[in-house]
DNA sequence: ACAAGGATCCTCT
DNA sequence: GAGGATCCTTGTT
């Protein structure tokens, strides 16, 4: 596995963050993930959590780079993020898309059988991710490593998902991308 | 204390 | 392609 990412990677816009973790890898033992889809939040964005403030449950967004932002989705998904900008900035990116890379047989038995991991509460899933991991730095429950991104696959931009209730500019920005074959 | 709604996924048809 | 699952966070009484 490559080296562990370190908070400078993350201590920049989303949107360069979100793109350079394509084909990085996402580990929390034993099981082992190569990012390919990914979306940015940024601050004065009201498609992001924090758009309105600090609360309780996104003070992880505000907190220092490279830190874990986990929360429930509609009751059921844990949706795994991880903070970006500095210490002040509320912004991150939300890991979209997986393939496995270690940890089969543990992933099988999470997702009932299935190993696609298309899909954002997929992800948190296979991850076995909790509420718990909130506000941790990366490298200590969940870590994050350099990858690479094969010259057979190419990076596709995109408006990012199910986000209706932002504002319409915001839901126009291409702040989704994803690892494709060429 | 309460009600509403959500950065989704799965199982049907 | 439509609908239900499911529970935490948030803003309001």
């Amino acid at each position: 596995m490559g080296p562990l990412l370190s908070p400078r990677f993350f201590a920049r816009s989303a949107a360069d963050v979100a793109p350079s973790l394509l084909g990085c890898l996402l580990h929390a033992e034993p099981v082992t993930l190569r990012i390919v889809e990914t979306e940015a939040y940024r601050q004065n964005d009201t498609a992001c959590h924090a758009h309105r403030g600090r609360t309780p449950r996104t003070e992880p967004l505000f907190g220092p780079p490279g830190h874990v932002y986990v929360y429930l989705c509609y009751g059921i998904h844990r949706l795994v993020n991880l903070v970006c900008e500095a210490e002040g900035v509320a912004a991150g990116v939300l890991i979209r898309g997986a393939t496995v890379v270690a940890g089969e047989a543990l992933v099988r038995t999470r997702r009932g059988g299935r190993l696609d991991l298309i899909g954002p509460g997929k992800v948190g899933q296979a991850l076995g991710a909790e509420l718990g991991w909130t506000g941790r730095p990366s490298g200590t429950l969940l870590s994050v490593h350099a990858g690479s991104v094969a010259p057979t696959e190419c990076i596709r931009r995109g408006p990012r998902v199910g986000i209706d209730y932002a504002a319409p500019e915001d839901r126009m920005r291409p702040w989704r991308f994803q690892l494709v074959p060429s």
